[in-house]
DNA sequence: GCAGAAATGTCATGTTGCTGAAAGAGTGAG
DNA sequence: CTCACTCTTTCAGCAACATGACATTTCTGC
């Protein structure tokens, strides 16, 4: 899940992306509207956390200017308490939510959820959205773990970010250009083999104890992940 | 299903039994604090939806009184946007979810159908809301003690509300920046180890003298409190 | 209020193990 | 067979964590 917040305090920024990124994000930080408006348009995110007093380009704008670019990508604003306005509380501009400054954290946590939740359709009457299944392989969300036949995975912070994207991706090719830029903050233009060798664990670990694979390289094109094989 | 409404707008409460009637719910419907807490407490049911602005009896009261009498029916707080307070966000209250008002019927739906699954399988052995025992620790909320093993271990208040969090939560990660903030109540401090630190101090207390250890690092996510690890 | 104690927070230092770079071996496609 | 791509292993650096000592705040009995 790819987060971006645009927010210009810099302490209060690093703030959330610490926080966010320990909640199983990942998370890219713009400090003004402009940038905010390049990154938000040039790639895809789950969510977008967006101050209003932003200098260059206020909140409002950035959000009527994605809006009108049919980006539809759910926004919660980020308030102090002597700036709401009714464009907020009724939320008629577009936003998903709002939330006062200053919050609790774990409100914000709260909301992003929600928000991630109600925009998928898919998911809300589904069931249980805090573990994925495929095959024989579970991914719990909460307890950050993956069990396979039973038996507990235990798996590090960027092993488990991967390991999610791959799962919610499950049967698309993933490039690496776009697992470096989903899961790793970085723009694929070095000649690092990070994501090879970051495969080649996660492999070690959900593959390699076990009959069936269940991530697939598929050459000159990157990796998928699936339950049978093609 | 049966529901229990407790909401003293006429109007909104109505609106809540029609629209959760036609989900296929039986609601019952009280107008003030005292009226809802003798209906909770004289019949099961599965949820309750609790205003906290109620005449007569606060939702606040009407929900310790609930759970102090070891009534653990789930219950979703409704609460107007200038009413949050840290006893809905950290959700340390008892209830089991929060929404504030206006919302989405749908939203509510979700919610509901979101805490029946999810409380369901944990009340049942959870009986007992004034103490929670997990493997060899107990934890009596109204004494505010712990005992391991027959050993009454004494705590601190901070010591207390960390361990209170962790197994309520127990065998979730919790990040540091979740922990700061349901249990310090900072949202914004970022470069401190107050909480490293006082995981240390529980930790030598609670773990240090015994064979199996609760406390878990997960390293770059957070701690997690749990009984068989891997 | 005051002194002493307990609790809590800050800082400096030690330790661990995750992560990514590099380099060589392996493998499939043409 | 050859080349390009991928896999595997090794290793050092470093961020994340643990810990002990010290400072500050809060509590408690007089």
């Amino acid at each position: 899940m790819k987060l971006l917040v645009i927010e210009d305090e810099v302490k209060a920024g690093q703030y959330l992306q610490k926080g966010l990124t320990e909640s199983g994000y990942t998370v890219d930080l713009c400090c003004d509207g402009v940038d905010g408006l390049y990154h938000a348009t040039s790639q895809p995110y789950d969510l977008i956390i967006l101050d209003i007093m932003l200098p260059k380009l206020n909140g409002w704008q950035v959000l009527q200017t994605l809006r009108s670019s049919e980006i539809t990508t759910p926004v919660i604003m980020l308030t102090a308490k002597d700036q709401i306005d009714d464009r907020v509380k009724g939320l008629e501009s577009g936003a998903n939510d709002y939330i006062v400054k200053p919050y609790a954290f774990v409100e914000l946590l709260a909301r992003i959820q929600n928000a991630l939740r109600t925009s998928s359709p898919a998911q809300s009457s589904a069931q249980n959205p805090s573990t994925i299944v495929i095959a024989d392989l579970e991914l719990d969300l909460l307890k950050r773990t993956a069990t396979r036949q039973g038996n507990s995975i235990p798996l590090t912070a960027k092993e488990f970010l991967l390991l999610e994207l791959f799962m919610r991706k499950a049967g698309q090719v993933l490039s690496r250009t776009s697992i470096a830029s989903l899961v790793w903050d970085m723009n694929f233009d070095s000649d690092t083999n990070v994501i090879d060798v970051a495969v080649k664990r996660l492999r070690q670990k959900v593959d390699k104890p076990y009959e069936q694979p269940l991530i697939h390289t598929i050459r000159g094109m990157g990796y998928k992940f699936e339950a049978a094989s093609s």
